[in-house]
DNA sequence: TTTTAATTACGAAACACTTCGTATTAAGAA
DNA sequence: TTCTTAATACGAAGTGTTTCGTAATTAAAA
């Protein structure tokens, strides 16, 4: 049910300004993002609007001002993103994904680690 | 420089017949990609058309009809998705990519098995 | 109460992607 | 050579996303 979740690429901009910072402002938004690519500000209070429509943010009214919120958590909008990804670039192979990802990356010592305790966990919880 | 490959979704999924199936006429692909979604032959030929501009596939002419070749390998316009994917939603971190792709799909095993030995692969790989 | 400043609401333009209909072209059959 | 068939070329409509300009609203200041 909550598995449709597809922002596009604006909207996911503007999810991660929320996550980050917790419930914000339009114009705090529009702050934040514009430190990276400037954009007018009807732009972000419109995609914002649009987001709430969808339901991809909650609103809240505190005097003149709107509180926005991300309806989602990180983990579940980044989930939803990475399974649409697996089904449309590698059909479905996600484990092609991750040797993808740690081929472009090469990750350190530590983080090499950190993964072998996952794949262990991941072992253990098998049947 | 060959690292801009940001094929739309349409063209993917182009590129996968052509990956799969080789050197092809339009008509092939076209059955090919019908097979899951109906779409008209002209949509497929002009999206072909339009990839053979921007340089994603190779044409050449046999007769009257021409061939299309995929211009880049599989693994190279993966990669590039893969890379963008992690710039635009995991702000660069491809380790939780890594993290969210196994998290999400539980591999099997045997997958587990590999995965571990190319992580050993890459930890002695590196200084 | 009136004015000002800031915010939201809204419509539409700009852009990109996908789809299709029609016109054109070219090869082979008659 | 002419006709037919199958392919390409092309323009434009349909759809979704992003951007912005202007109007309306609201709260606080004067």
């Amino acid at each position: 049910m909550t598995d449709h979740l597809r922002p596009t690429q604006a909207e996911l901009e503007i999810l991660q300004v929320l996550w980050k910072s917790g419930a914000s402002t339009v114009k705090q938004v529009n702050e934040y993002l514009n430190e990276k690519k400037p954009r007018g500000y009807t732009t972000t209070l419109k995609l914002m609007q649009i987001m709430a429509e969808k339901g991809l943010v909650d609103r809240t009214a505190d005097g003149k001002l709107h509180i926005y919120t991300a309806r989602y958590a990180e983990d579940q909008v980044k989930k939803s993103v990475v399974s649409s990804l697996v089904d449309q670039v590698f059909e479905g192979a996600a484990m092609e994904l991750v040797i993808q990802a740690l081929g472009n990356y090469k990750p350190s010592h530590e983080e090499i680690s950190e993964l072998k305790s996952l794949l262990d966990q991941l072992e253990n919880n098998q049947k």
